[in-house]
DNA sequence: CAGATAACATACAGTCTGCATGTAAATTGT
DNA sequence: ACAATTTACATGCAGACTGTATGTTATCTG
């Protein structure tokens, strides 16, 4: 009858530890929002004790941080997975935002990634993290069509943030009940318009 | 020598206090962030007491609101007074974004509209406040532009929300430092495209 | 197996928010 | 013009939360 206290290394306590609270803080955070969770009502869910969170992370936020950057991760791969390495490349873009806006429908993370992680980050770490996730795959995709003549030649980072920034923006709408249509149909048409079918302005870049 | 009390009307002093307030918070949500500007520091900075806040106030939230519907008339009212009634519509639109683009540049302004505004009175009450201000000559230009037939025809919610979308993030990464060059010519690009100029899939709208 | 270190738990200080209560000024009714 | 009422505040209080300091137990190292 003894219960063995199951002998388990530092390793495998901070690991287990460490995911219990990203579980329970993201679980938290998509149900409600960042400031109206609180530290006591995560390490309950985790099933530890505050000391255990200021043992593993800096602070709240840092906690937050790790929380955004897993889902952030999630929805890149799901993406990756709905969209295969290399169809043709309007057509990756176009099955790229689809899976993205299918992505973004789980429960509370678009407030989670769209709203409270760029307010409680900063838009520069948020940027950071798209990077090293979701918008690598958008970048490569533009940079695809840019080489096979598909797409107007412009500034890379630009367009991949204002892109990005319009695939968001129309995540939260649809979240918030919007129906998926309209917002799909001016997506594919802001995208269709970059081709360099008509010869817009074909002169030096503007200054200012 | 005495001091008159200086009898002032109810309606006087409400106006007054709530300008204080508002003022001061104004101020302080520009220089750090919603989150961590505390009402004991707004009402020090307004000269009263967290009593009268809390009477002209529902709550923090409410003189945040305050604040942020100030902010985006202020932004709206440089728009317009930037972009002439009516220019002719392409160019109106341009005139607009850049005033917009001039207008947030305002020091913390971006963050407190743009970052601290959604995530704390959400993306709908947000969406409200910038159909009530800045999204209506948006909304307006790109209806004329459609009527003009100088623009695809689309769903008019939905393009208005990306397209400002688009101009909020470059917004953003204008304030964060980054060069305004790139992110103008992308909007401008993507404006551009909406041109009917090519027969981009003429067939009836797509389902889902 | 002893000392050091890591992984927690507990206790505490400081701060904040929202409300309840108290007071002075203004408004209203007569 | 004066009493009653309502409005505009100020003060004080309760609850909650965050971050840290300190204490304890488990693991690791030599």
């Amino acid at each position: 009858m003894q219960q063995e206290p199951a002998r388990r290394s530092n390793r495998d306590r901070t690991e287990a530890t460490r995911a219990d609270l990203i579980a329970a803080a993201r679980k938290l955070f998509t149900e409600k929002s960042y400031a109206e969770t609180g530290t006591p009502e995560i390490v309950a869910a985790a099933g530890v004790t505050r000391g255990a969170l200021y043992h593993h992370f800096a602070d709240k936020q840092a906690l937050f941080a790790a929380v955004v950057e897993q889902e952030a991760a999630a929805v890149a791969e799901e993406i990756e997975r709905a969209s295969p390495p290399s169809l043709f490349a309007p057509d990756a873009l176009i099955a790229g935002s689809d899976a993205y806006l299918a992505a973004m429908r789980a429960p509370g993370r678009a407030r989670l990634l769209l709203l409270d992680g760029p307010a409680v980050l900063g838009r520069a770490a948020m940027d950071d993290i798209d990077n090293r996730h979701g918008n690598r795959s958008l970048r490569e995709g533009l940079i695809a069509a840019m080489r096979a003549q598909t797409m107007t030649r412009l500034p890379v980072e630009a367009l991949t943030a204002l892109l990005a920034a319009a695939f968001d923006r129309a995540a939260l709408a649809i979240e918030a009940g919007a129906e998926t249509g309209p917002y799909r149909e001016v997506l594919v048409a802001l995208i269709d318009g970059l081709s360099p079918t008509h010869p817009q302005a074909p002169g030096p870049a503007r200054t200012r």
